[in-house]
RNA sequence: UGCCUGAUAGUAUAAUGGUAGUACGACUGUUUUUGGUGCAGUUUGUCUUGGUUCGAAUCCAGGUCGGGCAACCA
């Protein structure tokens, strides 16, 4: 523990109850339910909930809540399994909601028996009714006054598959006046003839949220049990669970959830997102998913750095979106492997290059002096970029133009003699002159240039495809937005771009991390070969000279 | 016109009755063979009205504004 570094208001709470001897040490749990891929927004409860037992000492359960075998599926399970370990985090016990199914049942026949539940033949809409509103009490009906032995006998044949779905519900019974909503009576048990991705066909009813999560704290002894804002209402219901039911006495504490700036977060509209194809699939590189961020380049410490500095807290918030472009670029940067490649390119001949070609050395990564270099072939013609050239520079433009000199990074200083256009008027090819002596490494020309460019040789050149990613939204506040949110949908999102890269990037590893330089942080897309390689910008670099151009 | 929550720079997050600080952003300057990186600096804040107190972001009372709650979802 850092002790510069302030508590949170949870740590706070854990070192109070850890001084006073409440626990000895803590267990926490994370537990999504199986029914979509886990999100940026899941990582911040998997960093809390995961970093909260790795600094005070003791574990983390991963629970899934699959208590409602309509959406939920094997195919999730898995991908949250290897989403949370590509994070970097270990589970104590891999549990289930439904693994509980038969102590939950023999929970609920407790509070027939404590006459604290009821079956209910009312439908959906007439229960609905009967709860009144959050101004006005609600009414109860007869079910509400049958007797213990009959509770018990319906409860009986409602496991026992004799009801259709819908046609009866055990509700708890509590207060039908109660302000809190949540205690009017809630339901605990729901008929559904429906397949579940463990237990199968073995059971017809299942429990609802409000009769499995607290339970299954208890019975896994989970000192803190931590869930979003909007469950602060339930907590009432938790604890009413815990104390009519006599289990381990878990706690729940609520924190904010995350959101982000020009992004969607909620599970179900990011399913509507695929389904509806706005995106390819949930790893998508534009979803904000684990699995898309993944692909897309992010690196589980990038994640995990974001998820500390935004913190927790119990206000409502909207983080930037450039502070996850932050902390990405500032890993990436550590890692990357600098490469050069041109996208939109126009002829460099250096007409006093005799020689032919040469074998170039650029380091691997400046940052990083054990970083190597590689080997970069040089020659007569290159590609540069269409925008480092200018017909008629602007002053502070410090690329090229007539009579105005560069670097080309990790080669020569070279000046602008001349250029050509096509019938059409467009610039194809720039002439230029080298400086011998000023070659990287042993300049002795002494001449000063502002500018860098990056180059490939047009020989050695390699095309690869570069996935350009841009926001996926239009606006900052997509959930606060007008309407429906997929009218905000940005359709520049993803550019195809056609480059030519330097050789190197055909040897290289698959899984290597890049910084195409002066372009911005690439990642090899899953669906790259040796022999067509597709590249998924990460992010892009910090461009000062895009800024200075808007003003 | 009920109940539950919350309110500190543009965005987050600290200060636990005693100097309102940190990060990201923005802006300056500087370094640099990436207009990248690094370094230095500047900028902007306690929702409001009262009260308690020597002293209030913090405690109390009223108000304002935001979020949540009436799924056989979690």
């Amino acid at each position: 523990m850092s002790e510069e570094k302030s508590l949170n208001f949870i740590e706070e709470i854990i070192s109070q109850d850890l001084a006073s001897g409440k626990y000895a040490q803590i267990l926490t749990r994370f537990p999504p339910e199986p029914n979509g891929y886990l999100h940026i927004g899941h990582a911040k409860s998997i960093c809390l909930n995961f970093g909260l037992s790795n600094h005070f000492g003791g574990g983390t359960n991963l629970r899934f809540d699959d208590t409602n075998p309509t959406t939920e599926e094997t195919e999730y399970v898995e991908s949250i399994k290897a989403d949370l370990q590509w994070l970097g985090f270990n589970w104590v016990k891999e549990c289930y909601a439904s693994d509980y199914f038969d102590t939950l049942y023999g929970f609920a026949v407790q509070l027939i028996e404590k006459g604290l539940a009821y079956v209910d033949d009312s439908s959906p809409e007439e229960i609905a009714l009967q709860k009144g509103t959050p101004t006005a009490a609600g009414t109860g009906n007869e079910y509400r006054n049958r007797s213990i032995a009959e509770n018990l006998e319906l409860f009986t044949n409602m496991k026992a598959g004799k009801y259709t779905d819908g046609a009866k519900v055990l509700r708890a019974k509590i207060d039908l006046a109660n302000p809190n909503m949540l205690l009017r009576d809630p339901i605990l048990y729901r008929i559904k003839k429906a397949h579940h991705h463990r237990t199968g066909d073995t059971w017809c009813i299942y429990p609802m949220y409000d009769f499995a999560h607290g339970q299954s704290d208890a019975i896994e002894q989970i000192t803190h049990s931590i869930c979003t804002l909007e469950f602060i209402p339930h907590r009432a219901l938790y604890d009413w669970g815990i104390e009519n039911l006599g289990i381990y006495p878990s706690k729940q504490y609520e924190f904010s959830r995350l959101n982000i700036t020009y992004t969607i977060l909620s599970k179900r509209k990011l399913l509507q997102l695929v389904q509806e194809a706005h995106v390819a699939s949930w790893d998508d590189p534009r979803m904000p998913t684990i699995s898309g961020m993944r692909r897309r380049g992010y690196t589980p410490e990038s994640i995990r750095d974001f998820c500390d500095r935004i913190g927790i807290a119990k206000r409502e918030n909207i983080i930037d979106f450039s502070l996850l472009e932050f902390c990405v670029r500032e890993h990436l940067n550590k890692i990357a492997q600098r490469r050069m490649v041109v996208t939109d390119p126009i002829k460099l001949v250096i007409t006093n290059y005799e020689q032919g070609e040469e074998i170039l050395q650029s380091e691997n990564n400046p940052e990083d002096a054990d970083g190597g270099a590689r080997a970069v072939p040089f020659s007569k013609e290159l590609w540069i970029e269409r925008g480092d050239f200018m017909e008629e520079p602007t002053k502070k433009y410090f690329r090229l133009g007539p009579g105005l000199m560069v670097r080309l990074k990790s080669a020569y200083i070279v000046k602008c003699e001349s250029f050509e256009k096509d019938a059409a008027g467009v610039v194809q090819t720039v002439f230029v002159t080298y400086v011998p002596e000023s070659k990287s490494g042993s300049d002795t020309s002494g001449i000063h240039v502002k500018g860098t460019l990056h180059w490939v040789s047009a020989q050695h050149a390699v095309p690869v495809v570069l996935n350009e990613y841009d926001r996926l939204f239009k606006v900052e506040d997509v959930d606060g937005a007008e309407g429906d949110f997929k009218d905000y949908l940005n359709d520049q999102s993803l550019t195809k771009t056609n480059a030519w890269a330097e050789p190197a990037l055909v040897t290289d590893r698959l899984d290597a991390r890049f910084q195409f330089i002066r372009k911005g942080y690439f990642y090899q897309d899953t669906t790259s070969t040796k022999g067509a390689l597709v590249f998924n910008r990460t992010v892009t670099l910090k461009d000062a000279w895009a800024k200075e151009q808007k003003k």
